[in-house]
DNA sequence: CTCCGCCTCCACCATCCGGTGGAGCCAGGG
DNA sequence: CCCTGGCTCCACCGGATGGTGGAGGCGGAG
């Protein structure tokens, strides 16, 4: 193999420069291509059917996350490593949501980022250590937020009896049929679910539905 | 510094030994324990205050992911590195939700493991490629499932003003209160309640809270 | 043993819901 | 110009719901 094919997608002349000169250090990677936009970046990628694209975010004409969605829906098969300054929460769902294989701050060892292209072009991902910890954090928060808890204290203090039906209840289920398939009369159902909005503090049963959703959506 | 110290806890006793050889080799690491299950983990680590561990997860008595729960609930300010052989999607989760700093296969490159407990050491994540894989797949993932597309679709029959009934419904107002909300007349209500049942396919206002619910939850 | 909490049921009643069959108004398209 | 679809409202009805007060059984804690 003649090695990694690479283009570079980036606004500022220097950058481009610096890319192709930490690349060029490396033997088996090879820049076949530069590009100052995302709208210039369709045309060389599709020229030059490289094995990874270096893309920045920020652009004139057309963004890298604009440049990435429109390369991805043309079936590329080039993979995407996004290289930006910047790393909100929002811009790294976003890329890696489009198919990105990379996400990497400008700030990378030249070492670091050859070998994130010799990573990447085998199929790998290669995240910077601080995009590993968003999406960690992305997976973890939904885990405990605030309503969340809530629902779960005050979901704590019904009874066995109480929970199950609060459960039918939330499943919309109408008292008749709560009673049978729990096996017990209408009114005991009744008296459950009287039960249930006063510990919740509620008073009808789609706002249950609301706290057995919130304390329940487990992932 | 006196280096990295590290305490290695797995079952076999060659995997501890190849560890302890692979570690040895980098001089600002140090290997200061070892424990053979997760019950032998809590005293190694209370006893030794090591900066890393090397956590497997299939061990007799207590699993690695029940001796990384206990260590985090006990306060330890030792980053923990997971350490197996096999990486099922629930196991990644479960431990980076439990705060584990890496999660690593067992066929890592010895100089890789090295990097990783340095990197973790510093409070950065270290993840094997698979693993960094499964993270962005369970996070672009939930994007669209099973049940979220079909709410989706039905709720997108609905017109402006009954989507907007509909979400009154689910945040649990009664045909009153939406009225006045909206400044309608209780009869438009109860008419535009009526086309959501038809067009969403149920018969009672909790189920319509369940689909505005499941189409919602954008993450 | 007695009290307390939970589970089970009852009756009564006002209100809310959900279903049905209308009707008038308006804007856009054929 | 008429038809269609969306929005607004009306009346009527049976059944479901939510609120109140009460009762008996049962098991555990004091």
């Amino acid at each position: 193999m003649a090695g990694v094919r690479v283009v570079v997608v980036d606004d500022d002349p220097l950058v481009r420069a610096g890319l192709r000169m930490i690349l060029g250090g490396a033997p088996d990677v090879e820049v076949v291509g530069e590009a100052v936009d995302g709208q210039d970046a369709l045309d060389v990628v599709a020229r030059e059917l490289p094995d990874v694209v270096l893309m920045d975010i920020r652009m004139p004409r057309m963004d890298g996350l604009a440049a990435t969605r429109r390369l991805k829906e043309r079936g590329t098969t080039a993979r995407i490593i996004v290289l930006t300054t910047f790393d909100t929460d929002e811009m790294v769902l976003t890329a890696l949501q489009l198919g990105a294989a990379g996400f990497l701050l400008k700030d990378t060892a030249p070492a670091d980022l050859v070998v994130a292209v010799r990573r990447v072009a085998l199929g790998e991902p290669m995240l910077s250590p601080s995009v590993t910890t968003q999406l960690i954090a992305a997976v973890t928060r939904p885990a405990d937020d605030g309503r969340r808890r809530k629902a779960r204290i005050l979901l704590a203090r019904l009874t066995e009896r109480e929970r199950e039906v609060a459960d039918a209840v939330s499943d919309g289920m109408t008292n008749t049929e709560i009673a049978r398939s729990l096996h017990l009369g209408v009114a005991t159902v009744k008296t459950h679910v009287g039960s249930v909005f006063t510990k919740l503090e509620v008073t009808n049963r789609v706002q249950v539905a609301r706290y057995v959703h919130d304390a329940a959506d487990e992932r």
